[in-house]
DNA sequence: CGATTAACTTATGTGTACATTAATCAGTTT
DNA sequence: AAACTGATTAATGTACACATAAGTTAATCG
């Protein structure tokens, strides 16, 4: 990562810090710290702590800090509802505007994840929850709609703490056959985008994002 | 309005200025100007136009500027896709947690838009853009849904520049009865809330916000 | 002994000097 | 005359010093 621009190159910093799980949920993100870690002036670091804020990433105290958001029952209920809305009108504008390439990268994603294996090590969770985020976004960006692409990307991270701390993946509900859901209902939302049913695959994403939700409610 | 905390102080000041029209789309915002206006340092002045950005409601020219996004056809058709659905989900949430006094304040709006007089003067577009703002942003706000509001707000003022500069309220398009659609429809959706008919709800907010694109669409 | 308060510590909040760079304009060259 | 090049300028980008306040610990008083 080039340091180019030091607020952003803080920005992108941070998030990855928090995707790779460096923080748990109510740690305090300290300026100081992160500036000596990153090997920058607390200024951009600053500003990055203050952007991530302002996108609903971070919570913040006044005077005190930014901190990792903790879980809640309540908010993910809000969250997923949300989610599972917003995913699901994404969906079929993916579905209507998905290019062949678009589709085929998504079939390489399901792949990869049916070749999961070790299930329950920390990597096949980091795999995991990799696959699943480029899935996802992959969807939202084929949508070919700036904002529902935004608000996509945002509640999806925004989920992540939930993903990563809750997700019952390879640990939860298996189906009748020993597979998890995930994986069958993705392939089948990829389907459903190839043949370009809108409808369909609306209706499919809005049922996996209401799958995911009650199967990590039971662990919340 | 205090300036205890200065970037917030900022933030609302600047957006104040953009919604009072203080700026046409392209307008640089510059740091040193505004500070100087609001009597600030650089430095909070700073902080909330990065959250501007941030939040998209300011596009960012490097090491140029902050200004104000230019409108664009394709842009708004993106934009209010996204307003139409997400909106018509919030109103429906918003129908299944009304209460008395929100239904209450709703209808008060309605009937404050329905005596605006001297249509067609800057007076009367203001007082309609201000309240189009609290009816659309009030029934967001009792979705009681923190992330559904979040987003609404969000589309909504992203659509502000088009609706103050391209509106056809009291310009264009009447109903036979001479009236404009808009406050029909206000009144429509307010009843279906009050009714608790969370399906009625969404579809006539989804079909409120295609309208309002159409008739904007003619002008742009 | 417990409660209140004062001092201290630590982190954010703020202003400002200086660095950097994109755009502009003038002067030179072909 | 058109195009390139370099100096100027005007804005953002960055670092840092100092101000302020929240939280914590220790000392004092009832």
């Amino acid at each position: 990562m080039s340091k180019s621009n030091r607020d952003e190159y803080a920005y992108k910093a941070i998030i990855s810090l928090i995707l790779e799980n460096h923080f748990k949920p109510g740690d305090f993100l300290l300026e100081t710290e992160l500036a000596k870690f990153l090997e920058l002036s607390r200024t951009p670091v600053r500003h990055a702590l203050g952007q991530l804020v302002a996108e609903g990433f971070l919570d913040k105290k006044k005077k005190k800090g930014c901190f990792i958001p903790l879980p809640n029952a309540e908010d993910a209920k809000h969250l997923f509802y949300a989610r599972e809305h917003i995913e699901g009108v994404t969906a079929s504008s993916a579905a209507r505007y998905a290019t062949d390439e678009g589709v085929q990268s998504l079939y390489r994603l399901v792949e990869r994840e049916n070749d999961l294996k070790n299930p329950g090590t920390r990597e096949a969770k980091m795999a995991y929850v990799t696959i699943n985020e480029n899935f996802h976004l992959g969807i939202a960006r084929m949508s070919r709609n700036k904002y529902l692409e935004q608000y996509c990307r945002h509640a999806f991270w925004r989920s992540h703490t939930y993903i990563f701390f809750f997700d019952t993946y390879y640990s939860g509900l298996k189906e009748a056959d020993g597979q998890v859901t995930g994986p069958r209902q993705h392939m089948e939302i990829t389907a459903a985008i190839e043949n370009r049913n809108e409808e369909k695959a609306g209706n499919l994403m809005r049922q996996h994002v209401r799958t995911t939700f009650e199967q990590l409610f039971l662990k919340i």
